[in-house]
DNA sequence: GGCTGGAATATGTATGCACATATTAACGCT
DNA sequence: AGCGTTAATATGTGCATACATATTCCAGCC
């Protein structure tokens, strides 16, 4: 066969191998000394491309143990957190924002163990696509981090990105029927499937916690 | 400063400046030579701590253009795409599985922009946790992949995974109310705000087309 | 002034080498 | 046979070097 350039090239044609069952599930590879010789690379090449592969889930490696093809493959896809106002300019529309409410309050048990037990800052905000209801932000924020910002015309989503970002978190979705304020805010029936995101966020102590709850019939789509 | 040794602590290193916003969003960062002899490390080390954190989307980089830190960080969250059997087993729940309908119908006109318009094989599964429902599967397959496969005690969901793997796709999120077949299905009442996730799979021809529709109240975790 | 083309530059990547490290496999002892 | 120690091995990583490539920037031209 024809010498393999660079690394995406060995990618491309391991992934292909596998794909034919080349390489079936389960089965150890050639290792990676062996496939840069018969690739016409350097091994460095090679290991470059296996990684890559191992790191979307098309490959498993361990030390001394080898390169093999996962006999249930865990495959990931990438979800690029929603940056709202972006979000709603790609769409091709109009980002809009109107504060709700924004008070100091004792946050229900279920949120204490997350953000602790200290009085937070609530803040329900919508964001508005073409002036049509996009989605509610339900924020509670940790009120050491915000001190005096005013939300009236900045959203926290957007504050938080410029200010407090590069933080850790975690992210799950899922679906929630439209109470009354949901109702109201997102313009729809009461009891509507909505479909919601919560995402809690921390660096050295927790910053905040907030659910998205999208407009009716949103999508989140991921990449891969 | 102490040299740097390895390049995941060139990473921290970096991300420890990002966060502390000695390098300030939207700056340019020092270039990989300088960083390289200030951390007493190869330039390959200091590359691949960045080119990691590019990854992550805590920076941007372009050539001869820098690296900098991006004013509205995009950040990125891995999802592992789940398969139902092993999702559920590691909940410590005993996984089930019942067959509903397998029939081969002319998908709706929605479904034939994916998926052709050639009769598929349309297949209805319920998979359940410790007896309890845990998700419905709606899938419609290319009947030349499956061709005579018996999904009456294997879903298609595991077969796919172990024989028609390794392949491109999409996916979404959403929310929908129950109707009556959910409602039966998964023990609820309709109405019920249900999380649905659309996942559409394709190698040379298009594969398959499932929605999996949770019981209510599930969350689906991504990580980071 | 505006456009074009060429130099300068930062990242991208390939290579050969060396050594680190995790794990398996083999060996030898009791 | 069973067990613990040791050697073998595949991947992980670091480094120095060289060249590739995309952009930016600037000079020079019209």
């Amino acid at each position: 066969m024809r010498a393999i350039t660079g690394w995406q090239e060995a990618r491309d044609e391991a992934l292909a191998r596998i794909r034919a069952r080349d390489w079936a599930p389960g089965e150890r590879i050639p290792d990676e000394v062996a496939l840069a010789e018969a690739w016409g690379c350097a091994r460095a090449t090679v290991n470059r491309a296996l990684r890559d592969l191992a790191e979307q889930g098309y490959l498993e490696r361990r030390r001394k143990g080898g390169t093999r093809v996962p006999l249930t493959p865990v495959r990931r896809a990438t979800l690029t957190i929603p940056i709202i106002r972006q979000d709603i300019e790609e769409r091709g529309q109009k980002p809009g924002y109107r504060l709700l409410s924004d008070l100091v309050e004792t946050p229900p048990e279920t949120l204490q163990q997350i953000m602790g037990t200290l009085p937070l800052r609530h803040i329900r905000a919508l964001h508005l696509a073409d002036d049509a209801p996009y989605c509610l932000e339900d924020r509670w924020l940790n009120p050491a981090v915000s001190e005096d910002v005013d939300f009236t015309a900045l959203s926290p989503n957007e504050w938080l990105v410029g200010n407090v970002s590069y933080s850790e978190g975690t992210l799950a979705f899922h679906a929630l029927p439209a109470d009354a304020a949901h109702a109201e805010a997102l313009n729809c029936a009461p009891g509507t499937a909505l479909l919601a995101l919560d995402r809690s966020t921390r660096a050295e102590t927790p910053i905040t916690w907030v659910r998205l709850t999208y407009a009716p019939g949103h999508r989140v789509e991921a990449g891969l």
